[in-house]
DNA sequence: AATGAATGAGAATTCATTCAT
DNA sequence: CATGAATGAATTCTCATTCAT
């Protein structure tokens, strides 16, 4: 019971700086207020966290992974590619609430914080491999791999953009005309 | 006299507060660091400016206009909708320095001040139309308006992605492919 | 009248923290106190001194000169050589109050602050070459310079005992003795 | 061997505490960082000793007797009064490490903490009684107390000053020299 | 007896903003 | 118009001390 209440007293701390981390902004954001809305002393919220940026870095570290995101499999089915990529899309959820919330973060402090560069520079990188590896399996040809990386990089620019989108205003692009496009591109490599 | 001296001081507060917010953040910014790299004195800063936001207001409203970023006739071909976004692109500049710096504040400022993020859905507004004009130039039959604002979505998340990335890594996508894909994607519209 | 008001608060600010620092030491000391005991807003303290060392920094190099402290012919009486230590003391006066003071906050603060610990070695150098000084003039003979060394150094070293005991206890040595004792020492050089 | 291992524990945590407070004074040691220099749970700190202040109280207490430094026989010499002081400051060791890193901490607390001054006070007249005794057993006549006590202030001065110099720089004044100009004044009482 | 998680009362410092001149 | 001295609310961070186990 008290291990359940300890991590959810630091667990509370993560949640409430990340909500508003990403609604204010980590400068703006004061721990005095993020031990008030988590409803914790404000010196454990030193305790756990020496340093204000401390809590910024484990939120990197502990809820937004760079290590596989999702398995190619779980959403190619192959032969349809432009449907494989609407699946993977939906699979990764950038555009979720809690995904929101940390691209906010990072897109914003990545400036600022070299650490949160590095990491959104990974997450990327990642999220290309999968893409690439997504349209691999659902082709049934062997793509050019210019293409095939030209592909990925507009798929993963239109779902990070759509992500970015539901920041700022409603105008979210249409993933399922993306994942059409992109596809439409694919053709075997003649090489 | 005075008055060009005094637009040289405004127009240096401006300079120096663009360049400072996007390497440090508009809140971690002192209004005195900017009067001090500025070399003006303190007091005149908050002579222009009452209020420290008035500047990032400023900065967009003078630096970053929503109007149109350039006409259509500038970039196309007809004919050639590939090469014409392209030029488009390359036209826009969003990757070059002195946007960088722009997109770099607004994208991280956006989230904390309502204004800014008005800013932001205006000029997504204005990129989006802008490519669709664009695409509707160069291609030489009629094109089905979903597929049309599909393909602007795509392109535009494309160059809005690569200025992003610029700011991060160097793996910046390749935005002559995504013209080849996304020109690849346009229909006649059969309606 | 102004002028007077701003050198008074700045003034004040340091009479305040030299009796604060003397009573409970520099690190015990809030800034907070310095203002409120000195009259004058918290803000205040640190437009003048924009960290706290400067304080203490600001109390050495204003108020314990380690230029010439005084001049060997105000004290020195020729023939007369205990007499004239004598004088040289309480000319310097190192027991007094104010001096005190600055003695009690450097001899604590050297070990801690490089920069003291480089101004009570200039000040100990000073009073060196003063009491030789003071020595070469009061007697009729030439002085072995190395006796005339080791009699600066004890008289010296009853000065600063002298003022230290003061802080502690109320034993203090009998500087009349001691300078009759170095006196005496002092013996034509042979070579 | 628990209580063995207790001391062993109980010792590093005051050995640890000398170390710290001698380098960084009092105000500036955290228990925390004694804790962990000296590699016990932070509680035991307060288990031993509740107050941070019953550190410092017990290294003097237990480390800076007030008790006889050493007896006049083991240094003195009959009729080489200035042979018998230098032994006795050699023999006192003022100036050796362990001596100076105590004579740190009570120079320093000395101010800020009425019991120390009451064991630097006490400190100091043991020193004079113990020099007067030597002086007393090492000339071969009878002096006259005035005197003696005079010679006895200036030699502890000296030896204070030297164990002094050596902590802010490293002009140490000249023992031996001092040793003869304080024999040198010793006459026979008159009286 | 021993521990280390927890706490909260300050500490230094920052800085937007004001305003008298 | 221009300025820079002045202000105080707010912020991050420290740390002696407590206490449940």
């Amino acid at each position: 019971m008290d291990e359940i209440a300890d991590e959810g007293r630091r667990g509370r701390i993560l949640d409430t700086a990340e909500r508003l981390f990403a609604h204010g902004g980590f400068d703006a954001t004061p721990t005095a207020r993020i031990a008030a809305e988590a409803d914790v002393p404000k010196g454990l919220v030193f305790y756990y966290f020496p340093r204000k940026i401390d809590i910024l870095r484990t939120l990197l570290a502990e809820r937004l992974p760079t290590t596989p995101l999702c398995r190619p499999e779980q959403v190619v089915r192959r032969g349809d590619p432009a449907g494989s990529l609407q699946r993977l899309a939906r699979t990764l959820r950038l555009g979720d609430h809690e995904s929101v919330v940390l691209r906010t973060i990072i897109f914003r402090e990545a400036g600022t914080h070299p650490e949160v560069r590095h990491h959104i520079a990974a997450l990327r990188e990642q999220l290309l491999s999968l893409t690439e590896a997504v349209l691999d399996a659902a082709v049934e040809h062997v793509l050019d791999p210019v293409r095939r990386r030209q592909a990925a990089h507009t798929f993963v620019a239109v779902m990070l953009d759509e992500a970015n989108a539901r920041r700022f205003d409603g105008a979210v692009p249409d993933l399922a005309g993306a994942a059409e496009i992109v596809s439409g591109a694919l053709t075997p490599d003649r090489a």
